[in-house]
DNA sequence: CCACTGACGAGTG
DNA sequence: GCACTCGCCAGTG
């Protein structure tokens, strides 16, 4: 399994309504330490690939690529509140009540 | 091989 | 809050 495959499966069970760090996710894919290679992993991710990506936020609840001129920041934005994640008047997700907390860790 | 960059994060002043 | 620094790793030139 590559590294790329470790971090989107965990990706993959971040449920609806919910959202993990950068720093989260390489710590339940087991590469703690390595958040930017789940940045970088999710840079890397195909259109079509159905994986939440737009759960995936920073430490600070921040969305990454809002300052991308992409406009990717304005679509995630827009499918977490769609889910009902609320957002503070900092642009930041309230994380006290979404940041996933799985009760079960991978070995 | 080296330098630089980037969907990061923790630490320091 | 802001400005740095350092550690991390893959991709690029």
């Amino acid at each position: 399994m590559t590294k790329h495959e470790r971090i989107y499966a965990i990706v993959r069970r971040i449920p609806r309504g919910k959202v993990a760090s950068y720093g989260q996710i390489a710590a339940l894919a087991g590469l703690g330490g390595h958040a930017r290679l789940v940045g970088y992993a999710l840079h890397a991710l195909p259109e079509g690939s159905g994986l939440p990506w737009h759960r995936v936020v920073s430490a600070e609840g921040r969305i990454s690529l809002m300052r991308s001129p992409s406009g990717a920041g304005l679509t995630q934005r827009m499918r977490l509140e769609r889910e009902g994640v609320r957002f503070d008047g900092r642009d930041r997700v309230v994380l006290d009540r979404h940041q996933w907390r799985p009760r079960s860790r991978p070995d």
